[in-house]
DNA sequence: TTTGAACCTCCAGTGGCTAGAGCATGTATC
DNA sequence: GATACATGCTCTAGCCACTGGAGGTTCAAA
């Protein structure tokens, strides 16, 4: 029987993170000592490590859920989480193209900085005017 | 003098972001007719611009209130203004490092699922078992 | 004058945690 | 059995950078 702390020292996970994940249905209710302190067991051991393994591919909780749902099912066939994890390579192939033009820009930017007065300088030039970019990246975040 | 709205518009920025950057301090207090409503100049509408382009580049709102008070003070050195960018630079690089390993993770994932049941599915094998993966990836989320 | 699009304020919610207050429990040592 | 104190508990609020909606007001064109 593991507490809570043992629990997320095993997975690398902070102590309000497993809370956490208990409230929104991510993790199951665990046993309780007459005390009222979380009791875990190897089962639920692994389905953190699940998560938590997930999360470190950048899986959304959401994801994460119908991966676990699916997990819980070997009859069903393999589509769903195949399609599951395209879907996140794709998000990642993205967030990684933006990613290289944001580089590209911010290292013009940078290269170009002579170390003057801020008067000219090159960094807040490019951020005043947006037609010296080479690259479009209109999106925001992501 | 611009609406709230036009502004909007000319900087592909939502409305309500506007009033919230008012609200937090980076936009100034605009205007306003004699009904309350706010009118812009051309100068808040350059600010706006480089807020917005900033943004884009992955800047925080932190770093950009930096970042226009350097531009607001002409005489001060660049050198502050280039250290916040080669911070920006440094970070892109970091999550594109991460961002790599979890491409190459999950490609790997998907192309050796064969498509059958969950039971024998590799992509939930991984997750299940993070002792089959090449790369470390420990940090979550950035 | 009337319409209706655009504006206003205020509040709540998003994702995925994280931190802290204030108290209860569990375990090791004496 | 008493004591110390690390760890646990619940509850609430905060982080970032917005976004959406309710419910009401103003502006400009027809």
């Amino acid at each position: 029987m593991l507490t809570i702390g043992n629990l997320a020292k095993m997975t690398g996970t902070k102590v309000q993170t497993i809370r956490y994940y208990e409230q929104i249905g991510l993790m199951p209710e665990p046993g309780r000592t007459e005390g009222g302190q979380r009791r875990y067991t190897d089962t639920e051991l692994d389905r953190l490590s699940f998560i938590r393994h997930s999360r470190q591919l950048g899986f959304s909780l959401d994801a994460i859920r119908e991966l676990l749902d699916l997990s819980d099912h070997p009859d069903r066939p393999c589509r769903e989480a195949d399609g599951i994890a395209r879907r996140q390579l794709k998000q990642v192939e993205r967030r990684m193209a933006r990613l290289e033009a944001l580089r590209a820009e911010l290292q013009r930017m940078v290269h170009e900085c002579s170390g003057g007065s801020t008067a000219d300088c090159r960094v807040l030039e490019v951020l005043r005017d947006h037609s010296e970019c080479l690259t479009d990246h209109e999106e925001i975040g992501a």
